[in-house]
DNA sequence: CTTCTATACAAACGTTTGTTTACCAGATTC
DNA sequence: GAATCTGGTAAACAAACGTTTGTATAGAAG
């Protein structure tokens, strides 16, 4: 019961926002009584706390794996990152949704906690950029102006995209989750001037 | 004061998100009671929709001027298009998040609107997009994958990356938005592979 | 000077909110 | 078989919600 309140929670907070979705709608929606809800969660904060902390501990151990399947290689490696996340957050759209906009609604501490995480996927990304340009396998200067795109600002570009494919995919379409990452993974490359022939 | 109720109730809606942000909240800001907000607007819903009317009519207007701007190049159409978006949703990024989170609050008619605005924007970057594929500009053929990327994921990664700039933005950075812009139009002329030296 | 309009106020409306309480049935343990 | 534990129920709580009401006041229009 326990994780069957926590999928409808999820379900809720993803359509309607966590201040619009009451307990008794959550509880409802799994065929109990109000009270109930508090046999299983100390409050309403904390089953939100629960379905983001899952979310962000999974999308974290995909994108490891990502990066060992990259090999040595920063261009395969940044393709391999693009290619989890694009993939959680489409197969998992609502967790991650959820996870990317309701954290707001968490006490201060826990709300930290979620930052913290995000800081942790953004870094990860960083680096990966950087090692890519001090090979030489990405190029990220502009002829026409002096100063080159910021690894920062690459890095919160290509997490946008990731991350928010989550809000317009549909898995009943006909474009699948494994294309779309795919298309994904080779847009981000050509955003990162590396060679697709030679990845 | 309808002006103020305006600035004030978007401040609180992207702070705090719509459902979470009482008429008190909004009207306390102001200097007044609660009661005062219906000599202006006929519900708290009315006073939503009037923030994302605003938003998107302002919007819609600066990528029409993006357009034109671009003359008759794809590709500098295209990096106008960017550069304008990531401006109105950097400088303006309290409203552009709220337009861009909480229209799921308004009723269902005056949701729909809103989506279909969405939808426009959506097709001005496909139709540049196509533009710039037939003219021979832009390659989207990834040689590892028979399939090139299509035009309409082309279009949704490269809006959520423009419109999502707006989450974390921080204008008190030492990045300006005319700075983030012109990367961000520099990334997306190499994510469509397109080349940088000739644009 | 009077009248009209706009906008403010305090107070109250019925609902709904998150949470606590006291109680109860069924399974598990000794 | 008695005790304990688990997870459910109905009912109640104060607080906050969006909105409506009747009234007051100030400035513009006639």
């Amino acid at each position: 019961m326990s994780r069957r309140i926590l999928d409808e929670a999820a379900r809720l907070f993803y359509e309607d926002g966590f201040p619009a979705t009451s307990v008794r709608k959550i509880t409802a929606a799994c065929g109990v009584t109000a009270g109930s809800l508090y046999n299983h969660y100390g409050s309403k904060e904390d089953v939100l706390y629960a379905i983001l902390k899952r979310a962000h501990e999974d999308s974290e151990a995909l994108l490891e794996e990502g990066l060992l399947h990259g090999g040595d290689r920063p261009d395969r490696q940044l393709a391999e990152l693009v290619r989890e996340l694009t993939l959680f957050h489409t197969e998992r759209r609502i967790e991650g949704l959820v996870a990317r906009t309701e954290w707001r609604h968490l006490p201060a501490e826990q709300a930290r906690e979620v930052l913290d995480a995000q800081r942790r996927v953004r870094r990860i990304f960083e680096r990966t950029l950087e090692r890519g340009l001090a090979a030489g396998r990405f190029r990220l200067s502009d002829p026409r102006s002096q100063r080159p795109a910021q690894v920062d600002v690459v890095a919160k570009a290509v997490l946008d995209m990731c991350i928010n494919a989550g809000q317009w995919f549909r898995p009943e379409g006909s474009l699948t989750a494994r294309e779309l990452a795919d298309q994904y993974a080779f847009l981000t490359l050509q955003l990162v001037g590396a060679d697709p022939e030679q990845t």
